[in-house]
DNA sequence: CCCGCCTTTACCGAACCCGAACACACACCG
DNA sequence: CGGTGTGTGTTCGGGTTCGGTAAAGGCGGG
């Protein structure tokens, strides 16, 4: 988001050619709601916005709970500025002038860091067959829709926020279920076996023995 | 680090007063051993050092598996130097002259972004052609998975923890096992065993005759 | 009242851990 | 140089733990 047209050019021009989507908007509000919208992987704000200053998204946007990656544009190089920026939940910033190859890079850096953080929550997930998409809170395993429950949704969901990653029992008790682990329930074993039943031969949940789940990486 | 005593100093005074515990070395050797035996939580490199220049240790821990938070400190305000910084896995750059505020800012802003992904113990570890990943659980050896049980998981991810470092039987069934254990002490040997066969040629544990086990530094 | 969902329980099969026993390597010493 | 003893590598079966699965009870909503 940009209101000088040609720096949002060749901000637009460097990162397609990088082989990023982009998309534009000029002043604040249409950059709240795009953001909203269309669930980008990372947002690049100017601080001085026409309507909503840039500063004020990012604060929406964490409020919200949406930990999109966001990397400001700053004309004023001035530290009050960039301590604020950060502290308020961005990820980075770039002062102007800028090389669009320095905010390449920097975009690139974020998205490396945040590869597996908890942003992007509500993005679409994909793990080999089988496909959530949290906004709509459905799944498709090799094409085919499935039909979860809530909790089934959930549990699936929190395994599929970090693929690869193992989450005992007590986590997924924590996570999904919402309250501390009462230990000496099997709860969450009988929920995988229904997820895995359901999801049919893509089971993509994996056991392992004496520690707890995870999806294939 | 930095070689330059006063910068030094200021660095040194501002992380302090907000918490931090604060090492420094003078030049890039030093620097990297330094930053391999005691696994800071984030290093702070001046791309201009005595010896190896900063973007070569930071490069060299990459290198080798580590992923500690990385800050560069740098005299030139090009982007040259930025973009290299960045692209070979900083995770941060500040340019001087620098406000010691500013780079207190960094500093914590880099932390809380590496607490969202791979955190403190769970940052995977590389000895020599062996990787293990907390996290995921996962073991690799010269690039090949390697299926691991729980407790081998566990016997070779504490040995790992600290390469070179030799434990004891007991010390090893106290912080694998846990303080009731009642297994022998020969148990140790065993599982040990059944790890290095798992690990084939690529065995890291070595035997200290008379005291105990350790994985090569 | 019916129905779906969550939870608990019980049982079974499989994976795993332990411990003992045996074989081997190394160091010390005669 | 070989014997001896201590410490370590390796193998293997019994016992136990752990997870998959099916079934039934509880709870709430329609």
């Amino acid at each position: 988001m940009e209101d000088e047209p040609a720096i949002a050019d060749l901000v637009r021009l460097y990162l397609t050619r990088d082989g990023f989507g982009v998309h534009l908007e000029r002043d604040g509000e249409a950059g709240l709601s795009a953001a909203r919208r269309l669930r980008p992987v990372a947002c690049v704000l100017d601080i001085a916005l026409p309507g909503l200053p840039g500063t004020e998204i990012c604060r929406r946007l964490r409020e919200a709970g949406d930990w999109t990656p966001v990397i400001f544009l700053t004309a004023r190089d001035d530290e009050v500025d960039r301590i604020v920026g950060l502290e308020l939940g961005a990820d980075d910033y770039v002062t102007k002038p800028f090389s669009p190859r320095e905010l390449v890079a920097r975009v690139r850096a974020v998205l490396r860091r945040s590869a597996g953080g908890p942003e992007g929550a509500d993005r679409p997930r994909v793990v080999g067959p089988v496909t959530l998409d949290p906004a709509r809170r459905t799944v498709t395993a090799g094409g085919a829709p499935v039909q979860l429950t809530s909790t089934e949704f959930d549990l699936l969901a929190h395994l599929m926020a970090r693929p690869g990653r193992v989450f005992t029992r007590e986590e997924l008790l924590a996570g999904v279920w919402g309250y501390a682990a009462h230990a000496g329930t099997r709860t969450v074993d009988v929920h995988v076996a229904q997820v895995r039943a359901k999801l049919g031969p893509a089971s993509v949940i994996r056991t392992h023995r004496g520690v707890g789940y995870a999806v294939d990486a």
